[in-house]
DNA sequence: CAGTATCCCAGCAGATACTG
DNA sequence: CAGTATCTGCTGGGATACTG
């Protein structure tokens, strides 16, 4: 029985014992496919994975980079890939302060089977958008 | 520049027109993926396409499998996943009435592709529990 | 520089009553 | 059976001021 995700990232660091599929070990792989979703399926996890991946980098780096994204949503983003260990913080003890992000192996791979989805999207980019413009049309009476 | 996702599912249907990278041909990877997860990415999209999969089924047959969803919600991811030609709603003139939900080529090729991210989940299950594990001790003083 | 602390809101999602 | 219509809450996320 599928039940859903559980709330996404939550917003002070998330209990992790909700009721639902996110058991050690459950087979189902819908299941599965939203654990990775509710890990990364925030509005800027996947972009900061991405800066990562390219060799560390720094806070402000990833502020200018992400474009709209608020220093809280940036913050909240960067301690929950580093509390579910994609991203190792490493802090410079200077003045000012340095700290880097880096993606660790786990997240490289998390990375690379990404792009089976960006291959679905690149393919069928075009056969989405017409089935958008044939339901509305369908649907505008 | 990566620009973040768009908002998710709209309530109505939402207006494919939004600043960021939903443009139709963007280049850049993170966008790429954030464009599927904005399809996907919902909490129930996933659950319905898997029991699609095996074959049409049923609005009824859906509330009984995916637990805990409201009909608002059925009704709202259906809508929004026949909108993406994703699913083919097809309705028989009976009484009482039949309809059927059936997953195009293009939702199974999908489904496929779902599988690299539950190999690496099932992979790193363990990795990340004890990383959020470390973290949480390292970070509760 | 790299955050934290607040305030605030849009919209996703739940519950429920009603209908062709 | 297969929805639609409402009302309401939760929380992800934006803006911004302050700090070690």
């Amino acid at each position: 029985m599928y039940q859903g995700n559980t709330g996404v990232t939550a917003e002070v660091t998330a209990p992790d014992t909700k009721p639902g599929c996110e058991q050690a070990h459950n087979e189902d792989p819908a299941c599965t496919v939203r654990q990775v979703l509710d890990r990364v399926g925030g509005k800027w996890s996947i972009g900061i994975l991405v800066e990562a991946s390219n060799g560390p980098v720094r806070f402000t780096e990833l502020e200018r980079s992400l474009d709209g994204i608020s220093r809280r949503m940036l913050t909240l983003t960067l301690r929950n890939l580093e509390r579910d260990g994609l991203l190792v913080r490493t802090v410079y003890p200077t003045v000012p302060p340095k700290v880097e992000y880096a993606a660790t192996p786990m997240a490289r791979e998390l990375y690379d089977s990404l792009t089976a989805l960006t291959s679905w999207a690149d393919r069928h980019r075009d056969d989405i958008a017409v089935a958008r413009a044939d339901y509305d049309r369908a649907h505008s009476n």
